[in-house]
DNA sequence: AACAGAAATGCAAGCGCTTACAAATTGTGT
DNA sequence: ACACAATTTGTAAGCGCTTGCATTTCTGTT
């Protein structure tokens, strides 16, 4: 009933062209072993069968997929799907395909997905961060899965990672906004509870504000899950506080944006009556009114050298490497000194 | 060398538990053809030897690979991100995989793109919108390989869709602009070209105008490719020419959003001066500043709908089903009458 | 106690590919 | 012309799993 016509394999291709499957098989992966002849012959039958591996197949075969695993908490982070963006690409380029699993900023089935992913035979991983238990570390150094952690830095240079340093990025920013004259600080740190770049950010305000004896008031420093409609409430929390902030530092862009638009609500005005300042310079950090000064991530870069790290892991059993990337911050029109 | 402990097979498992592989296979994959008691013995050797199947053996073997291949233009918009989330979490929930593809708007990479994900045995697809050439409808056909087309319908009703209809819903926004008056209609379009999103977009406002016996001035019609700055860049050249528009429709919020941006930078005011609409009610949307009028749709709905559609193609047959979503206008206060 | 029928298990043949290893072909120097 | 090495090809054994079919082990009957 299923008149479908057969998918061809290799052993159709060999008949056609009336050699070994083996030659075949060496015509595709290694060309050079072949004499010239038959390379035309076999290729001729490729072409005229329409014929394409099964990387199923080839994978149980050769022993690799030529899939790379990523989890991430979510790709509708701007900042995630931006670098993931860039890291599929590079990937697709070099011959990989992507297999994405995400986690919901939810840790706890980090394992499970991550067996999963080994399980369909990833030959290499990305994952976001650097927290993580040790029930997911240990199975993949078990399974000696090549894997790159993106977005953070690893101190203990235990594992290759391509990010940057989330406390330092920050603490740059904090050492600009502090050195404006700020002194009431208001923070709105994204969930910090595994995931440690909220947490480093977080630890770079904090250490910039204990380095120049600056007490921040519990009452004005929230965590709160990602998204515009949090950003916007702790934002009013925080205002609504007996004697505010002059600034509200964000733990990133989005919730600085839902901080914004709840000032406008609210008929504060940003930068005279408080500054509110963001991170990761998403492409709507410039957009908004007014401009968001913010820490500038190179997202797509990280994405991209991430790949490049990944395929030397599995490639050429390049060792652990880890790249650092540069951050800065980028001033618009969000912060300026305290008018009080 | 290499002392890793070798991975346990489907193999190991019948040896520890004493049983064949066949048995071993049986208890994984339907239980109820075993007796409880060698189910617990079995089960608790894969547990003991931490065996977990491989996925690409299975596949294989069983001629499915439980994994699903997407085709998205990139993730870096926000409305894909969005929808892909919601369909890869869907997958997950139903034990399937997503192996993600981008063609960065660029139709002609398509055909070699489902080629791939096909030659990766993948057991269905997801594309975006209906427009693509006959060469990858012809090959999808061909393998018989179950596809859903989502963010559009398919007039013909020969595919699968979930999506939603992009001209009338794009009607529906335009009756009510120009039924308030406006008869200077702007228009920044996405790019038409192999994107029919855009061009049913850009059609709905067209035939509302003609219905309505109003003319648009060619100098008042852009179309550009995706991205905030394109929209402001735009918006600039349509404010510039004689004659200005009383109200700017934009493809979508993206432009949307650059066209509000580039209007307070020539200090323009919205909606006084003129008016701005959008399409997609991405989160963005009411967090700018004027909050923008646009067209809603339900993108996780979209992407969560289409898992289970194209599972249902899958597992139980299902012929081929559309779904079509409800679009509604959301009015904010980028859109009013012309004051002029 | 004997037996049919159902339920549980095992056997073994693949799935489509890669890759040692062996065999055949070609080329080289004398 | 020959022996011998280098190059090209073929043979066949897996890779880890599923599944049709044959076989064994239980049921419940008579």
């Amino acid at each position: 009933m299923d008149n479908r016509p057969a998918i061809p394999t290799l052993e159709d291709v060999a008949r056609a062209a009336g050699v070994s499957t083996a030659t075949v098989s060496r015509c595709l992966n290694e060309k050079a072993k072949v004499s010239q002849a038959t390379l035309d012959k076999v290729l001729a039958a490729v072409d005229q069968l329409g014929y394409t591996p099964n990387f199923n197949a080839r994978a149980m075969a050769a022993k690799q997929s030529q899939t790379i695993g990523a989890i991430i908490p979510t790709m509708e982070n701007a900042i995630f799907a931006r670098g993931i963006q860039a890291f599929q690409v590079r990937l697709q380029e070099r011959g990989y395909n992507l297999l994405v699993s995400s986690n919901g900023y939810e840790p706890s089935v980090e394992t499970e997905l991550v067996r999963s992913l080994a399980s369909r035979g990833a030959d290499g991983l990305l994952l976001i961060g650097c927290s993580r238990n040790a029930a997911t570390y240990d199975y993949i150094e078990r399974r000696g899965i090549p894997t790159v952690l993106a977005w953070s830095l690893d101190h203990t240079q235990e594992r290759a990672c391509v990010g940057f340093d989330n406390c330092t990025a920050m603490q740059s920013l904090a050492g600009k906004v502090m050195g404006l004259g700020h002194k009431r600080i208001g923070v709105i740190s994204g969930t910090v509870q595994g995931n440690d770049r909220a947490e480093a950010r977080l630890e770079g305000i904090m250490s910039t504000a204990e380095a120049r004896g600056l007490a921040i008031d519990h009452s004005h420093i929230i965590e709160t899950p990602y998204g515009i409609d949090n950003g916007s409430a702790a934002f009013e929390q925080i205002m609504k506080s007996s004697n505010p902030p002059t600034v509200v530092m964000c733990g990133n862009d989005v919730l600085a944006a839902g901080a914004i638009a709840k000032a406008r609500e609210l008929g504060i005005s940003i930068p005279e009556d408080v500054s509110i300042t963001g991170f990761d310079d998403i492409e709507l950090a410039k957009h908004v009114y007014p401009a968001l000064t913010t820490v500038h991530v190179p997202h797509r870069n990280m994405g991209r050298q991430a790949a490049d790290v990944l395929i030397g892991m599995i490639e050429d059993q390049n060792p652990r490497i880890t790249i650092e990337l540069e951050t800065h911050v980028v001033e618009r029109e969000s912060l300026s000194a305290p008018s009080d």
